[in-house]
DNA sequence: CTTGACTCTCACGTTACGGGAGGCCGCAGG
DNA sequence: CCTGCGGCCTCCCGTAACGTGAGAGTCAAG
């Protein structure tokens, strides 16, 4: 009697059974309860994440990314809408950027006038040579950061490159040892570190503001690619180094 | 010389070599040329094409449709411009609703109003019930028909279900057989049967304006599934039975 | 007590690419 | 002149997020 089987739950979301069949198969959405015939049986909290899992979604965030965002314990509901009316928000001005383009085109040719080819990839310029940082501006914001970094970076020679990634690899064992020995993430000599990992960004690559980097935190937990490169090193990792970013940057404010 | 190497337009495009790789494998966007080596050069119609290519893809299209799309040769530009433009309204309009639900929740955890079920139900109403128009909406807009035809379909019996299916299939076949003839499908002969096709739907599933019926047609032309039931029936039959219906809608108008 | 609607678990198919392997081009440098 | 080495080529296998049956058990209704 409680709860609602796989069907009833497809109807009301809008999704098909197999779909539900495959979150339950990947540890994304398993019902909290299951009949003795083995049927599933979805609870209200159940529902209730799975607006969750279909608003992040509808975003294009990967199944995976979503299953450790919604799994953080660390993010509570509040959080989570933040992040969310962020992200509609960054959505919504790049499709009205888009919109602008496409008016554009119209009335130009609503005038008769047809656009040289330079004019078209300008109308059109939202794809185009930058896209690669309004691909990143839409996923951690703050597309004149990555700018700067291209610029800074494409000028670095060999011998650099080694300098810095043995910089960050002294960062990320300092993090490990102090985990390993049980410091808090938000004592004092670890958020010296997370300081340092900012001053090295800044140094590096690009102005790091304590802002950009929670954000930069966040996503180490979040993206499979950073995640699982901290993972590797020491089980919890990750967390750890995002807790203490956000730790250094409440002290900084 | 003349175009660009696959690396380049890569790289403005923000895509990878790999995708304009799948893209000339299935046909939907290949150099308009090869060097003596087999190196593809891309022309400027090809990094127009791309743009178009990028936009639908980037509205969430399957590639089969937007090959369809860019390939049929009685839409020009400014029709797919038109096109792009609703689209983009609809996908903003349908952002903005989640953004007020967001900020609605927002405003209830900031106030520490805890929500009730069903108030959280309406906050996030976005997906759940009636989600299913608000796909179909945004796949060929006018959701209250969707809903008509949910609420009417649900009692009909089996016997009326052969009856529809008997009605539709005499339709497909004057359609076949006026084509096979090669009647112009804006002969009167042919935008009579488009009528009753019109006045079929609007009989046992919802009422449906002239407007409406062109919007089924595009999608019969549009949509893999239907244009798969009727080329199975006669190559080139979806595009006829849709200029029928474009030029029944005419004359009526 | 049977039937039709619903559910279960395999298990293979599909889309839109990602990411190498192994092998040609093409041109700057010794 | 050949020698890298970066870019390009064509297979070809891998992956994510399901679609789509197949074959079998379950459950409420007649």
């Amino acid at each position: 009697m409680a709860g609602y089987s796989v069907g009833q739950v497809a109807a009301f979301a809008g999704v098909t059974v197999r779909t539900l069949h495959h979150y339950d198969e990947i540890g994304l959405l398993s019902p909290s309860e299951r009949t003795a015939a083995g049927y599933r049986r979805y609870s209200e909290p159940d529902l209730d994440r799975l607006q969750q899992v279909l608003f992040y979604r509808e975003l294009g965030f990967p199944l995976e990314e979503i299953t450790t965002i919604l799994d953080d314990p660390g993010v509570d509901a509040a959080t989570h809408l933040r992040r969310q009316h962020e992200l509609l928000l960054r959505r919504i001005a790049r499709l009205e950027a888009l919109v602008v383009s496409v008016e554009t085109a119209l009335e130009a040719a609503r005038m008769g006038v047809s656009l040289t080819p330079e004019e078209r990839y300008e109308v059109f310029g939202e794809f185009r040579p930058e896209d690669h940082a309004a691909e990143a501006e839409s996923r951690w914001g703050g597309s004149p950061a990555w700018a700067e970094s291209r610029r800074r970076t494409s000028s670095y020679t060999k011998a650099d490159w080694q300098a810095i990634s043995a910089e960050a690899g002294e960062l990320v064992e300092a993090w490990r040892s102090l985990f390993a020995r049980g410091v808090a993430a938000d004592s004092p000599e670890v958020t010296a570190v997370a300081e340092r990992h900012r001053e090295h960004i800044s140094r590096w690559f690009y102005s790091c503001t304590s802002e950009i980097h929670v954000g930069l935190g966040e996503m180490y937990v979040a993206d499979e690619r950073f995640a699982r490169n901290y993972e590797g090193v020491a089980e919890g990792l990750s967390v750890y180094i995002r807790d203490s970013i956000v730790a250094n940057a409440g002290v900084v404010r």
